[in-house]
DNA sequence: CTGAAAGCGCTTACAG
DNA sequence: CTGAAAGCGCTTACAG
């Protein structure tokens, strides 16, 4: 009620200098002596003065905050990944003494929430934003960044002109189906089917891709019916096996799913169907979720270091906004089988 | 790059009005022909115009930003609880326009971790702030709390005078205890031994007292053997048990963790010593975690609606942030238990 | 109904 | 080394 009052104006009468000093100090100028420095310092500690960020933003400060999208129809409390993600983005922003202001968009389609997304942009709320979950082609991400933002989006490559202002990550999708693919294949499996992610998402057509590449390098017939519709969430993953088990007589013996999640929800139609993971199928998930060591059966998959990707495109968002480099970023994010439970021999 | 720069004065002359106009359509005033209005209007949306944010709030407008401070000490991602009450919070400031920062805070004794929460609140970055997972006492809050922010506090209650700027929210540990306790009596069991939580934290100890009642309540003797402590983490069960095993050689036949982590920590060191729940020991959690329902075996548990706090919390954040009440908020949060494979009759 | 002007709390050339 | 002054982009009494 009272220190929360102090401005700088009031911290020069009490140091005894203008608020010109005030300001050289806070903002470590090197041309302030020692001793007067010090003498301000004290006052500002003493009177637990911090400087109003608003006025600071609009004389030409950084608002040292950067912005999260999170593009996720279902719900994303549910998901631990998103938690990690979330977490990850905040603690790699504090490092570096940047904020945090996540936002939640439901419906990349709807005008509103794009409309909202822009705003805090064009408010200058933050620095610079990073996006979680978009199309391969956003248009709205598309727009932010001709408008010069610092922008970072997750699961995308750069194209032949990159702008400089665009960070991007993209996951080695093709060697992680090669892996699961190259497993099955030594356990002895050659029946295997897959079911796809969002293919509106560039890891839904890699991965989609890599199965295929790595099915014809082992040698391995793609059958059509095997290969089943999904979009990252858990519940497609229990549609896809409920399709495919009442309209296929021929089931494959092992199958990849798009994500653990979707793995999941594979094996608990399975489960309904008295089908048993690893006996009756191999399952294979993608993205080693937190869930999948605790699953039972404790889930085989391919793990993706999330939290490396997102410090590292954290800390490049960062680097941009505060214009040290203007190189192009484009992070690759490798990945390795992690066996478990969920496969087995033939 | 264009369309950014566009400010007030740009859309004033674009319309043919002055700022002050422009600024009373924007913040819809009352006294501004619909004619005017629309024309404005019909300027600001063509050339993409948002008012700065950091002028607004400089010239006395609020900034529509709540801190969400979580204290937690080990890997927040790791927990799908604390994904859920950042969503949920997010989610619910979003529904009256507000923004979320969020801040984790890994030692609440940290000298230079406390002075970087309180100086988000200094800086006028928020208008009022959440935490989540504080101490029963915690000094700087208090200091928050006189200086006269706007604060919600999960896991206290109202002292006799309270401030009119504390928001406060309680369990209702005691109920949740009880019906943990009667269940386990019902099922026949008269060796009930608990593993606390936190005793620093308001729940901790509630919980620990809810115990001791319901268990007077139902003719039930405490073993003091049979109490140990724990402190929320997943690991603190895992310990307890440890040193439950190799200490006594007279086991109880149930046993209520202060939490479902808590839970799953006993139960993974059970399963160490070949010890099977709910076979050889029934265990019952507490919150209804995400897992709990996923676990094996599936946990029996103390459902807390968290996400319906959070809810109230938020939306009480705002109303008083916006000054329309002055009253005093306490909310109050009941509990049911849910049963599933974890507890067995004797 | 509407504009000119003051003010919000900073930072940073500018001048000395 | 340091202060006076302009300026950042808004809002809101004030006066008409």
């Amino acid at each position: 009620m009272k220190k929360a009052d102090i401005n700088s104006t009031e911290i020069a009468r009490l140091a005894g200098v203008s608020r010109s000093t005030v300001s050289r100090v806070i903002n470590n100028y090197s041309n302030v002596p020692a001793e007067t420095r010090e003498k301000v310092l004290k006052v500002i500690q003493q009177y637990n003065y911090f400087p109003n960020v608003s006025a600071q933003v609009l004389a030409g400060k950084r608002a040292r905050t950067i912005g999260l999208f999170l593009i996720e129809q279902g719900n994303v409390s549910g998901d631990m990944l998103t938690n990690m993600l979330i977490v990850s983005v905040i603690e790699h922003a504090s490092e570096h003494g940047y904020y945090v202001l996540t936002h939640i968009i439901r419906d990349a389609k709807d005008t509103e929430m794009i409309k909202n997304v822009k705003e805090i942009f064009f408010q200058r709320r933050i620095d610079g934003g990073i996006f979680i979950g978009a199309a391969s082609h956003e248009p709205f991400i598309e727009e932010l960044i001709d408008e010069g933002f610092v922008i970072g989006i997750v699961d995308q490559t750069l194209s032949d002109h990159p702008e400089p202002n665009r960070i991007v990550s993209k996951y080695n999708n093709d060697s992680g189906m090669k892996q699961a693919v190259a497993y099955l294949a030594g356990l002895g499996h050659a029946r295997i089917g897959v079911i796809n992610g969002d293919m509106n998402r560039l890891s839904g057509q890699t991965k989609y891709e890599g199965y295929q590449t790595a099915m014809r390098m082992c040698g391995l017939q793609v059958n059509p019916n095997w290969v089943l519709d999904g979009d990252f969430h858990e519940n497609s993953g229990y549609m896809a096996i409920q399709k495919l088990i009442s309209q296929e007589a021929d089931l494959p013996t092992a199958i990849i799913a798009a994500n653990d999640s979707v793995a999941f929800g594979a094996i608990r139609a399975l489960k309904e169907h008295n089908l048993r993971v690893p006996e009756d199928l191999s399952i294979i998930g993608f993205d080693d979720h937190a869930m999948s060591e605790k699953h039972h059966p404790a889930l085989t998959t391919i793990r993706v270091d999330f939290s490396d990707m997102l410090k590292r495109m954290t800390t490049y968002l960062i680097t941009k906004i505060e214009q040290k480099t203007l190189d192009t970023k484009e992070i690759t994010v490798d990945c390795s089988l992690v066996v478990r439970e969920s496969c087995r021999r033939i």
